[in-house]
DNA sequence: CTAAATAATTGGAACGTTCCAAATTTGTCA
DNA sequence: TGACAAATTTGGAACGTTCCAATTATTTAG
């Protein structure tokens, strides 16, 4: 109707009341009388307001602000597609929305991002941090007091709390299977040896040999790029050494499709001839054939898990760093040779 | 250092400047001299300014807010996620940011993070909307001055603009390249009949039967809902018929693998006894065995050239609603019968 | 019936920015 | 040098909310 927005005074005109009245009922306050409370209501709707939370913001602080920031650094991974969604759900259902920027692996767009989110007030970030980053890039954020938990990968010496797969765990039980299955060369390929997550996955591939009385041999590792082409080095490299693996876990589950396309260029087919083991469980593993055996880790269940972390601390005010490692879930399917025929196939 | 924020004023007492100046280098004005702008920023480095958008919110047009809105019905759907993907760079680079938010397909859902965005500000709005989306939902918004652009599903009778992909065209390739193979009896699967692109992928289906001079029967349609289960129903009404067809234009790819599913189950082999095609071109559709034939729609592109619509609206201050429909291209991979053996697998 | 306690309401001063009109400085030209 | 124009700079008044202290209305207790 009329030009300029409709403001809080516009309602406390309309419904015989203050601003500072409309305030109150604005924020549910149990102050006001039930029946103005009513009355104002009326008003709003009558006139169609619409509550301008920047204005609000100039005088709460940021924890107030109802945005919280999500950055990932590859939302075409269905993985993070995932994750989000699980953010989404519970940041929602709380009142809060999300921000939500992709980096692409780009340190630089992630640096832009974060200021970006910063301008706008947010009151807390959930991050997957890209590649490279440094614990001192999150620094402003908490001398700001702002909540940072980072996810999927893990920062070293940051001061924010971090929610991790147990990557450990998970190459752990993944070489235990194999064992069990009678393998006793069982090799670990793929992934950068520099980053947090090789560290953990190897260290579990340990700890899984370990347990199943196996020894560790030292080139029985052999680290590629973490993704399909590097699967096919990787088992290139494995399948000519002279007392070879018959099995192996690999980096990521882009790295096992890899090693799978590797084995059959060589006329042997995974599952039945070499044994195969991913990680992630991505939404390809369990249509692709053979069907990959991986270690699951429920991003959604993740995202879930950090945006209540976050909001947990938006709350208290201050945030305690809390570091935890999501369980983890070995999915037994046709690669590894367990798997029964091809049961589970739905048709009518 | 201090307790309260670094604010336009300590950078102007700290430069030795009005507030106003600095305020004029933040726009980046061509009226400040150059000394005092270098001097300003040399200021606002060394105190850690962060901009206050929501202040400078209050005074200026929502179309300045640097936020742009964008809702989706189904993140978890890959195409969705690769459509986020592709708005995000373009807003990006035009230093917006993006609200994200998922509806899981409820309208209520859908109604309260538009009303959120609205509260926060939105210069714009990209959504794909929930299923059963009423114009009359985005009234408020159009009146209020913000531009929306609706993508995938078309909205009758909104005055917004909208980016969908050529349906028609797509369906009509796919008639005419089976046709091209022999097929005379095409059947097409699959879909709601009460929905925009229902309409228009049969439209398009009819289309094709004509350019390639087969007539149109009535009893080859066959509705069902938009799923793997659905096309899994479909294919076991369409051949339950006397007179069989021996391929199929799918309303989607969800459908085509459910048609697939169902063909197994007959013994017999999609690709080779029986011709499928898809619609969207999701992610799994080339590692699918067999590889899926189907119509690409690119929905990173999507996303982007949406996005550059809405900003070319927010920009333009007012609004002329705009349809487009974007190109669309037929992938022939191997369920239609057509493909050269296995080329393409790239093993080492 | 009054004093004190409680409940409900309210005006103004913030919050950090932009914008306007006006003021000041600098430059140009005869 | 003076006058005028151009280039820079600058105080305040918004913007729409929340918060505080203060006010007014209503109960309760004695």
């Amino acid at each position: 109707m009329t030009k300029g927005r409709v403001t809080v005074i516009d309602i406390a005109k309309a419904a015989g009341v203050s601003k500072s009245t409309v305030s109150l009922v604005l924020q549910g306050s149990s102050l006001v009388n039930e029946g103005t409370r009513s009355k104002v209501n009326a008003a709003m709707r009558e006139l169609g307001y619409v509550y301008n939370r920047g204005a609000a913001n100039l005088r709460q602080a940021s924890a107030k602000s109802k945005i919280i920031g999500v950055v990932v650094n590859d939302l075409t991974n269905s993985f993070f597609a995932e994750l989000a969604v699980g953010v989404d759900m519970v940041v929602q259902s709380a009142g809060f929305v999300q921000f939500l920027s992709n980096t692409s692996e780009s340190i630089d767009r992630q640096r832009e991002v974060i200021a970006s989110m910063r301008e706008h007030g947010i009151s807390g970030l959930i991050v997957s941090p890209a590649r490279a980053t440094e614990s001192v890039d999150f620094k402003p954020l908490v001398a700001a007091g702002i909540p940072v938990v980072v996810v999927v990968r893990s920062l070293p010496g940051a001061k924010v709390s971090s929610i991790v797969s147990d990557n450990q765990g998970g190459t752990s039980a993944a070489v235990e299977h194999l064992a069990s299955l009678g393998h006793t060369r069982i090799s670990f390929l793929g992934g950068f040896p520099d980053t947090a997550v090789f560290e953990e996955r190897l260290a579990g591939y340990v700890d899984g040999l370990k347990a199943a009385g196996l020894g560790f041999h030292e080139e029985l590792v052999v680290s590629s790029a973490p993704s399909r082409a590097g699967g096919v080095d990787a088992i290139g490299r494995a399948m000519a050494m002279s007392d070879r693996p018959t099995a192996a876990v690999c980096f990521n589950d882009a790295v096992a499709f890899g090693v799978c396309d590797g084995l059959r260029a060589r006329r042997m087919e995974p599952g039945r001839d070499f044994a195969v083991v991913g990680f992630d469980d991505v939404i390809e593993a369990q249509t692709a054939v053979p069907a990959l055996t991986t270690v699951s880790v429920d991003p959604q269940g993740m995202g879930r898990r950090a945006a209540q972390l976050l909001l947990k601390q938006i709350n208290a005010g201050k945030a305690e760093p809390e570091s935890v490692a999501t369980a983890v879930r070995l999915v037994v399917r046709e690669s590894c040779g367990a798997a029964e025929k091809k049961a589970g196939r739905k048709t009518a």
